[in-house]
DNA sequence: AGAATATATGAGCAAATGTTCATATATTAG
DNA sequence: CTAATATATGAACATTTGCTCATATATTCT
């Protein structure tokens, strides 16, 4: 039992682990990191695809940025976002695979 | 733009994909999988381990259960809980690495 | 059968979450 | 400078979530 909780990570990076996530634990913020797992698109690109409102995907993008699991780049008055980290395609898979049975 | 639209896995599959995480997004559920990816333990050992109440690590493993990230085998009065799937500790080694950087 | 132990379940509640609406802030075009 | 376009942000609201408390349901022991 105690040879359990040494193997644990200590708590600040359970908390974190979980925090991570959340991040995928809504279809929106799915569907738009599977979308930019493909190519980077502005916001207007993301909300057409994904049929929420332009508002709505702005404050997933924020939360998603603020995760840093995608990054913003701006061009004109367009801001690009892309996947900001390798991990976010290997957590999509893994997951894919799990939910594909 | 529509390209993108095929390649995207279907919106049933989306919404499982993100229920899938959801699991994983909250720090007691997290602490349980971790404990249960060394060894199966029953109820009375999770909850000691975790320090809530042992009414919330029920819910919580039924909610796992439901999932089928865990499952349970009765022996006498004590129920030994377990992984349910390989799976289960890949998305959390892939979490893991994300964090610890 | 009755007490003790282990687990599950339902109700109630506070906190967190995701969305929309309205509006603010760039940036570019005319 | 003004209008138009693209994105961000704050407030408000309904829904979901995770917890505790109280209690129900096994199962074992005497």
């Amino acid at each position: 039992m105690n040879s359990i909780i040494e193997k644990l990570p200590n708590d600040e990076k359970i908390y974190d682990l979980a925090e991570l996530f959340k991040n995928f634990g809504d279809s929106t913020r799915v569907k738009i990191l599977l979308a930019l797992s493909q190519q980077s698109l502005c916001v207007n690109d993301i909300t057409e695809l994904i049929g929420v409102t332009q508002s709505a995907i702005s404050h997933q993008l924020r939360i998603l940025k603020q995760a840093k699991l995608v990054k913003a780049s701006k061009r004109g008055k367009e801001v690009f976002y892309s996947l900001d980290d390798s991990h976010v395609q290997m957590i999509l898979n893994v997951g894919l695979e799990h939910v594909s049975e």
